[in-house]
DNA sequence: TTCATTTACGCAAACGCTTACGTTGCAGAT
DNA sequence: ATCTGCAACGTAAGCGTTTGCGTAAATGAA
């Protein structure tokens, strides 16, 4: 491994000027510039991370903080966030942190301290966590929900639930089933389901439909989930004629169990997701489209800003939008529905 | 960020003894060492990677290159190396190389230089590349693919697809179509297609079958491409009465086609894959199961006895089981079928 | 008791960079 | 001709650890 001090040495030049020249910094004539990067890379001379990391106390690396790696979502939103830092020239720390323990452990030690420049939360932190992370003394980011002091993206989950849910109501649809997640029972993990529940509540609200809770049902943001929950949806005695799944999978999963129990899409039931899967094209669903590698992207110039500038207040939240994708998973009601519907219309 | 002089001091004992204190290395006594770890988390204190590095040598981190971060197959696997190296102190470097661009950049650059004590590889490295990866002086992992001094996981791609073959033979499948990738067009990305390829050919051969080019499809190991694979299948002269798929999302996809078509499975067309997909369960896909927690983990293992003990030879290859998973998909082909199946029977 | 050995600890030199500051040389102004 | 200013470069002091070596105290043997 070559070191500064060897292509100073074949130069003639002092460490300095190496060091100046590699990194970009100006004190170098453009000839002895030119020079030293020639035989940086003949000598094939790489600054090592770790020394310069110790001499400026920036490491050029970014810790990225997921529940999840091979999620349909989180890997998509890594991947992207990847490739916009890489470009930047920063490198990525992961940490999956699955398990509750795994979690906890990760929250007090913090092992990102001293080691990334910025962390992107890809999970909810709960106020201890947040507070946690504050002490941390850099950029934080997280996507999906707003919290004092954090930069974050995401999309207005509260709109795009009413604007899927209004879809399906323009179509003639009043009995409109959700499938989501948690809906009070299992601890907060992300904020989208709770939005993407409130939107749905404004939407009926809007059209003047009662909330019946029977109609909502936790599909754990699985496909395994949402067929199950779909079953449940079936099974009740009066049946949906639209379906509004949070995400994509969801949906995907209602969709086969209804086809499963003879029933046919749109015929019969309308569904419609978010998140604009591959899959989705695919099996035609209907969804309100995110872009994932817009959001990674804007995640990381905003970070990369702050780094740049830490004095310039950046935004600290920027909204994506997202958009109605109609495919043929939803159509207008029957005309010749069930007796509950006809009274409805 | 109170650093070690800090603690030293306010202990009244020597940098080095809090060193050793927190390093476990001996030298100092159990109550010092109590001391020192006590004191070290009540002022917080975390010894500084990018020093320590420089000071050892050694970065306490592993580099991950991976083409793709959002696809089943790596998003499980790198979710399960992490866990691995997490456990034992390890930090994830992960670096996407999805373009032809960004690889060449990578191997050029090698920015993982000086920055981990190990490489993990995720594609097939060719003899350039692999060449390149042994200038850097460090253990380097690949999966699925076997060089020389690489430590490599895997599973048996030929024996497996043999298996699977071997099902469909044994059910009384005579022409049987495969979907794949590459068949000598695509650069060879990754080996498993090939040898894949192989075992379909020896289970074919030894069932005295003849090898049909036409059944041949690239499905690009993806859903959407084993749909259209299986489409061209569905449209040629002869349809086969089973297909092996070479992963489970094509082998979805396929199922997929042959419904749309208004086939049954497995009734018209039985049908194969491999991975074990969590949605295999779902659609009931009869498949050649790996364990990618299994790969992940003994890939972690392997590498971290070769950095504990860079003398001892290690076994360079660890092959992991796979076993054949019975589902719905498959099933004896039918005695009134078409006419060429009945010469063949 | 004396000497040899071990144990516990401190000193200080690396590790490979960056950068504030100092020096030199040269162009332009006076 | 002298002076000022600036660009180009060198010197050396860090950055926060680790670790070989030295030393003092404690232990054991004789």
């Amino acid at each position: 491994m070559t070191k500064i001090q060897e292509v100073a040495a074949a130069l003639g030049v002092s460490v300095a000027t190496v060091s100046r020249a590699m990194s970009g910094k100006p004190g170098v004539s453009d000839a002895v510039r030119a020079r030293v990067r020639l035989l940086a890379d003949e000598l094939n001379y790489l600054p090592s991370r770790s020394a310069s990391a110790l001499a400026t106390g920036r490491t050029l690396t970014i810790g990225v903080v997921t529940p999840y790696i091979a999620r349909w979502y989180f890997g998509h939103l890594i991947s992207a966030i990847e490739s916009s830092f890489t470009a930047a020239g920063y490198d990525l720390l992961l940490y999956n942190v699955s398990s509750e323990n795994a979690r906890s452990r990760f929250f007090q030690t913090l092992p990102v301290r001293k080691r990334v420049d910025a962390l992107v939360v890809l999970l909810l932190p709960d106020d201890n966590e947040a507070a946690a992370l504050r002490t941390l003394g850099i950029p934080v980011a997280t996507v999906g929900s707003q919290q004092e002091g954090f930069i974050s993206v995401g999309i207005d989950d509260v709109r795009t639930a009413e604007v899927a849910v209004q879809h399906l109501i323009n179509l003639g649809h009043r009995r409109i089933a959700m499938i989501g997640e948690g809906f009070g029972v299992v601890p907060l993990q992300f904020v989208a389901p709770v939005d993407r529940q409130i939107g749905y509540y404004n939407a009926l609200r809007a059209a003047d439909i009662d909330v019946n809770p029977e109609l909502e049902q936790n599909g754990e943001f699985t496909m395994q989930g949402g067929e199950e929950a779909m079953n449940r949806l079936l099974a009740a005695r009066e049946r949906p004629t639209a379906v509004f799944a949070q995400s994509d999978e969801m949906a995907i999963g209602a969709l086969r169990s209804i086809r499963r129990h003879g029933l046919s899409v749109p015929g019969d039931i309308s569904i419609i997701g978010i998140d604009d899967h591959e899959m989705s094209g695919m099996v035609g669903l209907t969804t309100m489209a995110q872009s994932l590698p817009a959001m990674g992207s804007s995640l990381a110039q905003a970070i990369l800003e702050h780094l740049e500038n830490p004095a310039a207040e950046v935004s600290p939240h920027t909204e994506l939008p997202t958009r109605l994708v109609v495919r043929e998973t939803t159509g207008s009601v029957r005309t010749f529905a069930t007796g509950s519907l006809q009274e409805d219309s």
